[in-house]
DNA sequence: GGCGATTTTGAATCGTGGTTCACTTGTTGC
DNA sequence: GCAACAAGTGAACCACGATTCAAAATCGCC
């Protein structure tokens, strides 16, 4: 029985399988998720298009695992952000923060991955993108509870998300090229407050370290 | 020279122009912005696919034209509550929960109108929408800024949109059905947090009426 | 009723981009 | 080198729904 699957090949295959998701990346980051197109991907990752078909069923699973990889990404940053907090709202101001930073530091990806239009299959992945990130901030509230009005986590977690989004990546934000620090806290107040903390500057909650 | 447009061709002409637009209406109502097609629009005002082409010069432009009269009623809704308030704050509260309010009645309008995955052509209509209720929210943050803390208006404003609109409506938002009202409140005071007002509660800035 | 102008019709056309598949190339173990 | 199989190729195919257009129906006026 000639031809086993050799540790030499597994790796070859699955790095060729990491190789489309980064092409599907550039592509999104160059170009949005329009350009994230089989032929094109194919093309950056240097392959041909019936190639692709080998490692995803479909476009939507290619595009699923890339926002996959992104949510992981992000989320991971978050989590990470929030665990080295000395408390509870500071967790959340970290959180928020580093969400925001991260965002507008690669925006036209995060346009993407998070609020570009696209055709209704594709958005089941970034659903769960949008969800993943709405329950990490719904825990941080939880955690919070002692030191915030009496609210519904899931309500103000959802309404945090949109607001984050769209002050940060939605079409209405305003162009933060060359003001993001400021952007950042801004907005970050703005969160903080609608949780409802009240005088987060004067706190100390808003301010930016470098690694964000 | 037979055939000069008759006051009566003209009407029956401007009726079917707004038959199709209502007919694209009741579509979206009813199964998202993916049933909006020309065939089904058509079907849905009796008349040819073809004869869509005669009032709309492609089906952009009559997207846009659906937008912009939900557009239109539902920013007067806004603005005339605004109007009646008795103070700037008032004022505030009142265009939020009317936004809130009449949202929820028409879900899945709404859903279709602001937050459903179209394609990028679709989309741009749908921006103006929202620049014209960030406008709105502008305007009356502005008009408000004595009694709030120092904020980037524009800012505030996007972010309250996104907040509102993902609280609502988007696919984040929780269940509303049966709860309405504690919805539309409970959203209210984070939104007026968000912009710094902290006690809205007992100021009794989110009462609500009906006519909401 | 008839004539010119306009409106309506709906089947055929078209563009787009994802997907398929017969064939070629590469790999493994003997 | 060779048999057996896997992986890769890319041009052809297909689905979908917007758009077109020649023919038919309708309209206003005499």
């Amino acid at each position: 029985m000639p031809y086993r699957r050799t540790e030499n090949v597994a790796r070859r295959l699955a790095a060729r399988h990491a190789a489309i998701i980064a092409a599907a990346r550039d592509a999104a980051s160059e170009g949005g998720m329009a350009a994230v197109q089989i032929a094109a991907v194919a093309q950056r990752a240097g392959i041909a298009a019936g190639t692709v078909y080998r490692y995803f069923p479909g476009k939507t699973d290619l595009v699923a695992a890339l926002l996959t990889e992104i949510s992981e990404r992000e989320i991971g940053a978050v989590r990470a952000a929030a665990d080295v907090a000395p408390g509870p709202l500071s967790a959340l101001s970290a959180a928020i923060m580093t969400f925001a930073a991260r965002a507008l530091r690669h925006r036209r990806l995060a346009y993407a991955a998070i609020a570009e239009p696209v055709e209704a299959e594709l958005d089941a992945g970034r659903l769960s993108f949008r969800k993943a990130l709405a329950t990490e901030f719904g825990n941080l509230i939880a955690a919070a509870v002692a030191h915030l009005p009496e609210q519904d986590g899931a309500l103000s977690a959802a309404a945090l998300v949109g607001l984050l989004i769209e002050g940060l990546i939605g079409p209405l934000a305003p162009d933060a090229t060359g003001r993001e620090r400021a952007v950042v806290q801004s907005l970050a107040l703005v969160a903080l407050r609608a949780l409802g903390v009240a005088d987060a500057r004067a706190r100390g909650l808003v301010v930016m370290t470098d690694n964000r």
